[in-house]
RNA sequence: GGGACCGUGGUCAAGCUUGGUACGAUACGCGGUUUGGGUCCGCGUGAUCCCCGGUUCGAAUCCGGGCGGUCCCA
């Protein structure tokens, strides 16, 4: 695409050619720059950012009808505080940006940026935490943690700087915390089925859990690179922080007890990054309707002489939808013919499209394009809004179809190593059966280009042969893939 | 951690071997023309060729060092 043959357009990018159709994607369509000076750190522009604005108002909504309510943290958390809980620092201590300096002045306590906020949230719980009565204690917020990432990093899969949401619950009982469990886990389902994503929930195993957990449930989603992109993850942190940072109450009887604790965090813009890569096509993004920051663009149809009818029409459906609640955009700009606008807000993934001219001025009707299957449909005015709705639900249900279908057709069983590595060259996610054994883990991990990335949560999966590995018995049914 | 590659207008790029301050496209702005799938034409804006040093009359180009970035493998 040198641009030699100045008649020869811009050549849409195939999907195939992932890398570089995201890249392009994520600038055309404005979802993110990252050309920002810093290694690691992406700057969101306007559109990606209301994606995520809305990705964010269904998750907060979700956690604020459990209980969790909402607060901000500070940044900073100080060094004492961090080294309190021994797994924890061993897990992070390697990518922790530090504050050792004010001014020309050396600080004599040294503070890092959070890189997740256990050790900020836990010293206040301490001191609200006094009786059984305060428990549960639940909150959550959404903010920006650094981690100084060495692997490779990429705009909204991996920075050094992320946005996520994260949820810190306190409970009486280890199974008030694990019911706490399975209800964030039902909310962060429920915004990621409202994408249209489909992913499989694993229970991660010991050797890849959060640092200082007792167990972590993680949802991985497919990427049509062949990575599983981790896009949330839910934790049990047992007594081990409540230890640590000595959250104690006095329980009914009089007696000091400890708590015990959850977290949970889901990144938006690996989320965001999902809903881009799984639904989007040739032609840019394709956004699920209830995310797209406009879910129809009405485009007039003007022909000399004859500009006025099609445009006040098209104002007149203009209002009609704005005044129905839907997110409508009319772009009536006289510079740019209907091709170029078409082109323009397919990029943007915009649901549908609606084309209005002399002769659906004339006949009082309008044209639906759906941006999923291009598919058009005339409809009369009078249904528009109907009609617009019953396409939205439409367009929702193929998206999410589609996306099951992709992520099934994925998943693959292997019973010795050779199918493994075959599948493994192929991208797929593999399904193996696993003795249970770490060594065995690191040895998959060491001889293939993927690892174990844990075993179904959501439902009881049986082995159905030995060990995909040492040949000893399956005791796991455990999913292996590559990885972000 | 190991390896490979690359830094030239906002973006994509030619030029580099064989030194003479940079061909284009796209984007953006203005004017006109057109408008049911990227209309065409004209004019214009926009580059300390990543940085520092060296060689040279002269460096985007050659040499040394640095910084930054991308990708692949563990």
């Amino acid at each position: 695409m040198t641009g030699k043959n100045p008649s020869e357009r811009k050549e849409l990018i195939p999907k195939e050619s992932f890398s570089e159709w995201y890249d392009n994607v994520l600038l055309e369509a404005k979802i993110a720059d990252d050309r920002y000076p810093v290694k690691g750190f992406t700057v969101y522009t306007g559109w990606g950012f209301s994606v995520a604005k809305r990705i964010i108002a269904m998750l907060e909504e979700g956690l604020e009808a459990n209980g969790n309510e909402p607060m901000q943290f500070p940044v900073v958390i100080p060094e004492d505080s961090f080294k309190k809980e021994e797994d924890h620092i061993e897990g992070f201590a390697g990518e922790v940006f530090w504050i050792t300096h004010a001014g020309e002045n050396e600080l004599d306590r040294r503070l890092i940026l959070r890189p997740t906020s256990e050790t900020a949230i836990y010293p206040m719980f301490k001191l609200w935490l006094r009786s059984h009565q305060d428990l549960p204690i639940k909150m959550h917020q959404t903010c920006n943690v650094y981690r100084y990432e060495t692997k490779a990093t990429r705009p909204l899969y991996r920075g050094r700087e992320f946005l996520w949401n994260e949820g810190h619950t306190a409970h009486v009982s280890y199974e008030d915390a694990e019911e706490e469990v399975k209800a964030a886990a039902k909310i962060y389902r429920s915004v990621y089925d409202r994408l249209g994503l489909s992913y499989i929930t694993l229970k991660r195993p010991d050797f890849d859990k959060f640092a200082g957990a007792d167990y972590s449930i993680a949802f991985d989603t497919w990427n049509p690179d062949g990575k599983v992109n981790q896009i949330g993850t839910v934790h049990h942190l047992g007594y081990n922080f409540a230890k640590a940072f000595e959250l104690t109450y006095e329980d009914a009887n009089g007696e000091q007890a400890y708590a015990t604790t959850t977290c949970y965090g889901m990144g938006f813009g690996r989320t965001l990054a999902a809903t881009i890569a799984h639904h989007g096509d040739d032609h840019g993004l394709v956004l699920p309707p209830a995310v797209a920051p406009k879910q129809v663009v009405i485009i007039p149809i003007l022909f000399k002489g004859k500009e006025e009818q099609a445009t006040s029409y098209a104002e007149e459906l203009y209002g009609k939808l704005t005044d129905a609640g839907v997110r409508a955009v009319l772009d009536d700009d006289p510079r740019f013919n209907p091709g170029d606008k078409y082109y323009r807000w397919e990029m943007y993934g915009v649901p549908l499209r609606l084309e209005v001219g002399p002769k659906e001025a004339k006949d009082r009707k309008a044209t639906l394009v759906r941006r999923d299957t291009f598919e058009k449909t005339l409809v009369l005015e009078s249904e528009l809004v109907e009609k617009v709705h019953e396409l939205f639900d439409a367009i929702f249900m193929n998206l999410r179809d589609k996306d099951k279908a992709k992520l099934e057709s994925l998943i693959m069983d292997a019973y010795d190593m050779d199918q493994l590595r075959v599948y493994m060259e192929s991208r797929m996610i593999v399904r193996v059966n696993w003795c249970g054994d770490p060594d065995c883990a690191f040895n998959i991990k060491d001889q293939v280009s993927g690892e174990i990335r844990g075993t179904r949560w959501d439902e009881e999966e049986k082995p159905t042969g030995s060990c995909v590995m040492c040949g000893d018995q399956g005791k796991y049914v455990a999913y292996v893939s590559r990885t972000y």
